[in-house]
DNA sequence: CTTTAAATTTAGGTAAATCTAAAAAAATAA
DNA sequence: TTATTTTTTTAGATTTACCTAAATTTAAAG
């Protein structure tokens, strides 16, 4: 049995790992969870003796196949399941994270089966994310990050590289969701801050927004 | 926060009350949650401190007002949760018990309201047990067990005490499904047996099997 | 009423997952 | 290359939810 410590351990391992494929450190682990490094390494050293990661001290870790097999399933629960909040339930995009936490680890393999049949095999969930497919395949749909598009530039809003209910009500305000058409129409040097045009009309967004929304160009 | 211990504890205490007015035993509960006496006894001077239960060494338990309303918050996710495994994702009667063991935990209150209206206020579950409305009311429907009809009297199945798996499944292989019409043609003395006709044909049906079948006469 | 049996509680322990404080190792700066 | 800072690990505790074995209380028999 996997308690849920060990499952969410893993996940943002996972998450962590996703892009660069250097050692996840201690400090990394400990920041994301809101745990302290202390009690990182302690689970370190039991996820190690189970060959879910790979470890040695002062080192950082890496997932094993295994692990990642683990991290990549509950990836998958989390993003159906927020599907179905979504989709079914009728819940805004940015209510569904933290009620996903609790139902991705939910252990009944047939239950997600089923319910991803029920969604009708859905490949993205509520914020553009990437969903895994029974075999733990995931198209890589590698969506660019808003602030590394150049002045002139255009593009569609696919998704958000954070979770937060502040930041998505944020961009609801804005009207920036998925979907949308944008165009880059100045960059400003003196904050980062973009000016895009959407709708018709032209808004200001802060670097903090721009290196969180993901484009497809 | 509750843990899902204390939840687990909760429902088993409402459940064992349901009926009799006498307090619930030590040993009853370590029983029926395959627990040893000595853990439950702890448990129960926590849930004591926390108001949840009335209790005095040696003299069993019972649920305060507050620890009622949880008890029966969980009892309404668990049959909620089984009417969605049945009715949306196909499960069979006999698969969705200890799945719904599990989602009755996931805390948004939100999410039960959602659910409810997603699948249209049922007010039972796959097995015939009433569900709680949001305030915790419950339509008593008040079925009688087989074991009380006598000899000549009709009845439909409405649903059961009992959810193992192996029961359900010997059920469907029975024939005895709800909302079937039996006629008791005959209680067999000897070993307390009923014979029944269904569907135009003569079963007969064990003891064990009539105290766990609930009619509505 | 005693005696015996059954139920319950206490005492003392374990494993998981966390913490704080201190020690050790690695990385960075002077 | 030595000193300083940052990162990581160790040591020692705590809380939760269990356990076994022994003591205590209550209930049942004789
Ligand atoms: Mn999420
Ligand atoms: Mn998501
Ligand atoms: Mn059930
Ligand atoms: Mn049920």
């Amino acid at each position: 049995m996997r308690s849920f410590a060990e499952e969410n351990y893993l996940k943002i391992i996972y998450h962590l790992s996703l892009g660069k494929n250097a050692l996840i450190q201690t400090n990394a682990i400990a920041e994301k969870i809101k745990i302290k490094a202390a009690s990182v390494t302690d689970m370190m050293r039991k996820l190690s003796e189970k060959k879910l990661i790979n470890y040695q001290k002062y080192q950082g870790v890496s997932l094993t196949e295994q692990g990642k097999n683990i991290a990549i399933d509950i990836v998958r629960k989390h993003r159906l399941w927020e599907v179905f909040l979504v989709d079914k339930l009728n819940f805004k995009w940015d209510q569904v994270h933290d009620i996903a936490e609790e139902l991705e680890h939910i252990s009944s393999g047939e239950l997600v089966e089923r319910l991803d049949e029920f969604l009708n095999f859905p490949t993205s969930d509520p914020h553009g994310d990437p969903i895994p497919d029974k075999n733990g395949k995931l198209s890589s749909l590698a969506f660019i990050k808003l602030n590394k598009l150049e002045k002139g530039q255009k593009g569609i809003i696919m998704g958000v590289s954070e979770h937060s209910s502040a930041f998505l009500q944020h961009l609801e305000r804005l009207g920036l969701t998925l979907g949308k058409s944008i165009i880059v129409t100045d960059i400003v040097d003196f904050d980062g801050s973009l000016e895009l045009e959407m709708d018709r009309t032209k808004i200001n967004v802060s670097r903090e927004i721009t290196k969180n929304l993901l484009i497809k160009i």
